[in-house]
Order: structure tokens, then C-alpha cells, then sequence
RNA sequence: GGAGGAAUGGCAGAGUGGUCGAAUGCGGCAGUCUUGAAAACUGUUGAGGGUCACACCUCCGGGGGUUCGAAUCCCUCUUCCUCCGCCA
């Protein structure tokens, strides 16, 4: 969410740069600026009302200790009309600053002025790529077959027990599973991030803290007889560690890793694009996340990117990183890249990592500030990736990996595994 | 699930109708002293709205009510603690 004093005092920069994403904000910013002045307008004149009942009372207090019961009752007689005036703006305050509200829900983030202009994924743009494209043998097949020959997934055995999309990883499939969970922690570790467990659930306050509420409800499961959400991405729980905090200074960076399995919808998406690993409901995913003074952050997200970059160096998978267009980039973030390791077997490029600076705009909703120098709260920024999802970074090792004699196991990862090939 | 108790500033903890945005202690910050540090002493120290700046307004778990006036009384929700039951 956007800060409305920030929308008040560079309006025209915003719906500039809000073009990028294809959207013409003018008529929302108006919107938004129209009720916030009508809300400091209200603001202003119930506290004047509410100023002078407060007078009264206090008069009408002395009044009774010092005996003169009579005078303050004909005191008490002023302050009907103002208790009910009151009562009338608190109500039209409330309404008005929720409509507010609900409309600086709609406006997503500022794009980051590197950002490129952009329709869709075709206008992302490439930065860097590294890695041999591997070159297959005759009859490579595609994961989901590898999956079968191999018996390390089962599609079919996870409809029967849950539905479509709740893959169910058997024997070795389940070990380097766990193998890869593991490894991605202690990379994360070793770069200074600190691991945590998380709730698997989140109430509401934290759907609306990291921005998943209200407009992607639908993309969330929802357990309701409890009112709480299964989470899309570890960033929802430990985004949230700090919300409502207002840090020092010195408490940056701070850095978090998390493994959480992932829980998505998914509400229309089919076709070949989502066979096999490419697109599930329940998956796994290491998350890196971290709070961040607004100097440093653009810092921290460079950071981020080398350390991706090293982890799938060590998995020696051929990747590209992209810079997402205006079109692409999520509701929340002002600066994307996307990693994408290339599938031989497919022929095509599977996103496995996603690398955000999402600027004050969580911070915000999540009210996570800090004092500054001056003594002052600042919103911080905050910033999310992963490192690494997992069915897609499975799907490339298996589709990359595979030889006649069985899909072999990366080097790293063999002390994690306790074998070297699947066959 | 049943019965009781509680929720106050970063923490601990007073406050049971007006002078309370809130005592006191700890912690934080600044200063004095010191070669420096510690100790001691002095001052300062919640958040948000609003204003050029003041003024002023709101917030004592959330929501509602009583009252001229609520941290304080009433209703309701949530959370936590204790005891009992059940159970991984």
C-alpha cells in the first residue's frame, strides 16, 4: 500500500510511473486524494467539537466540586447537541477513512525506475545467463516420464488421496527432496540468514500485512472454520515476524530463512504448461527474506541475486535471470528478477526463483517502522526471494541430469542425498 | 470441553469515574564526573492524526454501551494464565 502523504506530494511522478505496469492511475489517485481530504476535513471538525465537549466537561467537573451543582447543569444542557454532532462525524470519519482505505488497497506498487515498460513476459528482460545447456540423449524424456520410469513421483497415488496437483515423492524422489530442503538451508545459513520455523496457517491480519489480502483471496486456501489461510509462500508468516514493530537502527539487516511447504489455488490454470511439476497446489519452497534500512536496500537485493546465482552454480544448472516489465511485476514489488532454469527435455524455461524489493510498500500495511537518526519512525523495507523452490529446480535436475544409466545426482548434493544416481 | 483469573508505555508494575497519556522501577538516549569505562548524579524517553510551527484530537487487548466526563462501570469478542478433563 501506497503511503498517502507520499501520493499527496509527488502525484504526477506516481501515475507516471505506474504507466509501466499498463495502468492509467489517474482516476484512482484522484479518487484517493479526494477522499483524503474529505477525511482531514471531518478529522478537523470533530476534533474541534470534541475540543470544546472536552472543555465543557472539565468545567462541569469543577463546577460539581466546588458545590455549584445548579450552574453545571445548565452546562451539561450545551453539551447534548455537540455529543450528538460528534457522534455523527466519528461516524462519517470511519466511513470515509475506510472507503480511503479500500482504494489505496488497489493501487499497486511503484515501479522501480530501471523497471521496464511492458505488455506481459515477452517484454521481460534478460540480464545474465549462465550455464551449458546439457546435450541429451536420444529419447531424453520429460520429467513427468522420468517421474514415472524411475517411480520417484507419484501424480496419480496423490489425486486418489487429496486431487490433482498434490504429487505424492516416493523413495529416492522423497530423499533428494529432502536432500535439496536441506542443502538450500544451509547455503541461506551460511550467507547470514537466520532459520526459522513458521505457522503452516495465518489469520487475516497477516494476508493483509504482506498484501495477498484482499485482492488474491482466491488464490488462497481458506479454512474457515477457523478464519485462517493456508500459506501461498513462507514470505506471508515471516514477512510477519515483525509487523507492528518499529526497530532501531541497528537491528538491520535483518536476514531470515525458512523451508515451508506452499499451498496455492491455482484457480485457472490448465493445459501442458502445468504437466508434472511445472505448476502444483501444495509444493515446497526455502525462502530468503529480509528487513532492510531504505539505503540498503537495493543493496540487499543485488546480494540476494549473487547468492541465488552461487546456489544454482553449484547445482550446475543452465539459468537466466530476468528483469520483469511493468506488465509482469507482482501487485507489491518495485523491483523483480526472475530465475529461470532452462529444461532440455521441455525445451523450455522454468521459473524457480523470484527476487523482490518491495520498498515500504509491505512495510506499510505492516506498520514495520524504525527510528531514525533523528529519533523519528521511518517505514523500512522489505525484500523477499526464493532460494529455492522446489519442483521446478527437482524438474531440472531430472530432465538435465538424466543419462541412460539413470539420472545422476549433483555433486553438492551427493553428501545429502547418500547416493549418486536414481536408476 | 468445564471452572476461575487476567490483559496498562520496550519490559516490570501502580492506577477502580474528573486534576491520567497515565505513578514508580528497569531499560534506552543525552549530559556531569572520569585518561577511558563502570558506578553515582541530572535531564530526557509511547504511537498516530493535524499544523509552517503551535494549538488541538485519538489510542490503556478489539468492538459496542452507560455518563456532562471512562484506563476505571456494563455488554461482547479475542488472547493469555491457573485448576479439572481429554490427548499428540
Amino acid at each position: 500500500m501506497l503511503q498517502i502523504q507520499n501520493i499527496r506530494e509527488n502525484k504526477e511522478s506516481i501515475i507516471t510511473a505506474l504507466k509501466k505496469r499498463n495502468i492509467d492511475a489517474a482516476p484512482m489517485i484522484s479518487k484517493v486524494l479526494e477522499l483524503d481530504e474529505k477525511r482531514r476535513s471531518i478529522q478537523t471538525e470533530m476534533d474541534a467539537t470534541l475540543a470544546e465537549s472536552n472543555k465543557l466537561s472539565k468545567e462541569i467537573g469543577m463546577l460539581f466540586k466546588t458545590g455549584k451543582a445548579q450552574e453545571a447543569n445548565v452546562l451539561k444542557e450545551k453539551t447534548a447537541g455537540l455529543k450528538e454532532a460528534s457522534k455523527k462525524l466519528g461516524e462519517d470519519l470511519n466511513t470515509t477513512a475506510d472507503e480511503l482505505q479500500q482504494e489505496l488497497y488497489l493501487i499497486p506498487n511503484v515501479p522501480h525506475k530501471s523497471v521496464p515498460a511492458g505488455n506481459s513476459e515477452e517484454d521481460n528482460e534478460e540480464i545474465f545467463k549462465e550455464g551449458d545447456i546439457p546435450t541429451l540423449s536420444e529419447g531424453a524424456l520429460p520429467h513427468w516420464e522420468l517421474a514415472k520410469k524411475y517411480d520417484i513421483i507419484d501424480f496419480e497415488l496423490g489425486v486418489k488421496i487429496t486431487g490433482a496437483g498434490f504429487p505424492v515423492y516416493k523413495g529416492k524422489g522423497a530423499r533428494l527432496q529432502r536432500a535439496l530442503i536441506a542443502y538450500f538451508l544451509d547455503k541461506n545459513a551460511e550467507a547470514g540468514y537466520t532459520e526459522m520455523q513458521v505457522p503452516l496457517m495465518v489469520n487475516e491480519d497477516s494476508g493483509y500485512g504482506t498484501g495477498q489480502l484482499p485482492d488474491k483471496e482466491g488464490q488462497m486456501y481458506h479454512v474457515q472454520a477457523d478464519d485462517l489461510y493456508l500459506i501461498p509462500t513462507a514470505e506471508v508468516p515471516v514477512t510477519n515476524l515483525h509487523r507492528g514493530d518499529i526497530l532501531s537502527e541497528s537491528d538491520f539487516p535483518i536476514k531470515y530463512t525458512g523451508y515451508t511447504p506452499c499451498f496455492r489455488r491455482e484457480a485457472g490454470s490448465y493445459g501442458a504448461h502445468v504437466r508434472g511439476l511445472n505448476r502444483l497446489h501444495q509444493f515446497d519452497k526455502v525462502e530468503i527474506v529480509r528487513m532492510e534500512h531504505p539505503n540498503n536496500s537495493y543493496e540487499a537485493l543485488d546480494e540476494m541475486v549473487e547468492h541465488v546465482k552461487n546456489i544454482l552454480r553449484e547445482l550446475k544448472l543452465p539459468y537466466r535471470i530476468l528483469r520483469l516489465c511493468g506488465g509482469d511485476l507482482g501487485f507489491t514489488s518495485a523491483l523483480t528478477f526472475d530465475f529461470e532454469v532452462f529444461s532440455t527435455a521441455q525445451d523450455r524455461w522454468l521459473e524457480i526463483s523470484s527476487v523482490s524489493n518491495f520498498e515500504t510498500f509491505q512495510a506499510n500495511r505492516l506498520k514495520l517502522r524504525y527510528k531514525d537518526e533523528n529519533g523519528k519512525s521511518q517505514l523500512a523495507h522489505t525484500l523477499n526471494g526464493s532460494s529455492l523452490a522446489l519442483p521446478r529446480v527437482l524438474a531440472g535436475i531430472l530432465e538435465n541430469y538424466q543419462t541412460e544409466a539413470g539420472i545422476k545426482i549433483p555433486e553438492v548434493l551427493v553428501p545429502y542425498c547418500g547416493f549418486d544416481i536414481i536408476d
